[in-house]
DNA sequence: GGTCATCATATTGTATGATGACTATCACGC
DNA sequence: GCGTGATAGTCATCATACAATATGATGACC
């Protein structure tokens, strides 16, 4: 830590080029800018390979990482084509433009938007199975409190759990994708901030919990929206705080 | 056309069994199971060779798609190793599970979600610049209906409009991503549906457009989630009456 | 004239060996 | 202890060869 390169910021120097991820990148831009219409057929590996002055093993291997994104499809001893579902990517967020705090919270109005429809279909068809999976839910929270812990996970699953009271498996899946990006940060300011404010401070979210599951409870879409809404936006306001407090730290 | 062959069920055989396709599905079924933990190194590309008795060619394809897919990393004169964000693979919805009419209503839950959430923020945030692109948007519609066509493409750009006003990059990719699912079924009910109540069917729709675009322009928050909400709720009870229709057809 | 077997050719799939580049590790000298 | 250099392990790339499959042309057969 004494060192003083700190200070130097001679990084970033070159991303380690390498050649296979060179030819993924320019071949799928020709096709994601249109250039290749899907059903389109690819030059053939030998056109590719002098065309880019690569050798064999880098084009297949950039045309199987193609193949894996769904990108294009090949037929033995006919070709490779562009693959008719180029619009159906698969949607992802790029962990590395998660850095900046703008982009975190960017993709917590994302979940918010998810979440807050999450809580007003679980209002509408909860089986009393899945309440009582939610009251549960909560009941952990309240132990992980007890028990002075950070409750992280017993939150995180409470979430969960009332997607699943959706009977949807998208807002599941959705939820699952999209929640590791932003539980993990929170764990930061549990553990570093003072643990007397900690308690109170737990005791106020598992409050605005209780409002929500109390609404899905009592059957009222429109209240469990509106709880859930004030529960993620004033979660996206302390993590706002927090991260402007450890920036200037 | 007259040939037998309809009703001899000839399977299209099997899926082409390629050594690569089947050491990828070996190697992510490790991951996904949790056999090989985060971080954790994957044996050599020697050892992959012998344990599954392939070359190095196929050992190297697959390596590079599991790569593309996000679920490995390599480094050189290292080694590969699983990727610490796993768990955050991409979200993507099985095209071929949209089959089912229920499939495509869970579809569109997930993107009200998102889209009432888009409205409530697009409220907040627009600018005068992009207030007038959702303007320019809903005139584009009125056009369209006026020349006594679907409106399709036009109905896609208002709602991408709006999602580019919340100034939230998220919400437009997501929208892409999903809007592709659902917009393209609508059509087949215009075309198929008589051509009188085309019209006043959206001529309707509009009306719930312009209900959007208004609240926008108050910067009314809770009015655009609102009158997006109905717009997008009323939308999915007309595609489940459509989609009813066509299979008793 | 139409159908089918055969062949030539093009292309992707797989195998193998060699070489270069990068990294971690450890012995060595200071 | 700390930097230095040698060394071995590993992935990255190249080159070549052969196998498997698809396509179109050709010709035999009825």
């Amino acid at each position: 830590m004494s060192r003083s390169t700190d200070k130097l910021s001679l990084r970033p120097l070159s991303p380690p080029r390498n050649l296979t991820r060179e030819a993924v990148d320019r071949l799928a831009s020709e096709i994601t800018s249109g250039k290749l219409q899907p059903g389109a057929r690819l030059p053939t590996e030998q056109e590719m390979m002098s065309a880019m002055g690569v050798s064999r093993t880098v084009v297949r291997e950039a045309v199987a990482a193609l193949r894996a994104e769904g990108l294009i499809v090949t037929r033995q001893g006919v070709g490779a084509f562009v693959a008719a579902g180029v619009l159906r990517r698969p949607f992802r967020i790029d962990p590395e433009g998660l850095r900046s705090l703008a982009e975190v919270l960017n993709v917590m109005e994302l979940r918010l938007g998810v979440e807050v429809e999450s809580a007003g279909l679980a209002a509408e068809r909860a089986s009393p199975a899945q309440q009582r999976a939610i009251g549960d839910a909560l009941k952990a929270i309240d132990r992980a409190i007890e028990r002075n812990e950070s409750a992280i996970d017993e939150d995180y699953a409470l979430h969960m759990t009332i997607a699943e009271a959706t009977g949807n498996g998208h807002f599941v899946r959705f939820l699952e994708y999209l929640g590791r990006y932003i539980i993990p940060r929170q764990s930061i300011r549990v553990e570093s901030g003072r643990v007397s404010g900690q308690r109170a401070y737990l005791e106020k979210i598992q409050g605005e919990h209780r409002a929500i599951v109390s609404a899905i409870r009592s059957r009222d879409p429109a209240a469990a929206r509106d709880a859930m809404r004030r529960h993620l936006t004033s979660g996206r306001e302390r993590y706002r705080k927090l991260a402007a407090v450890e920036v200037q730290a």
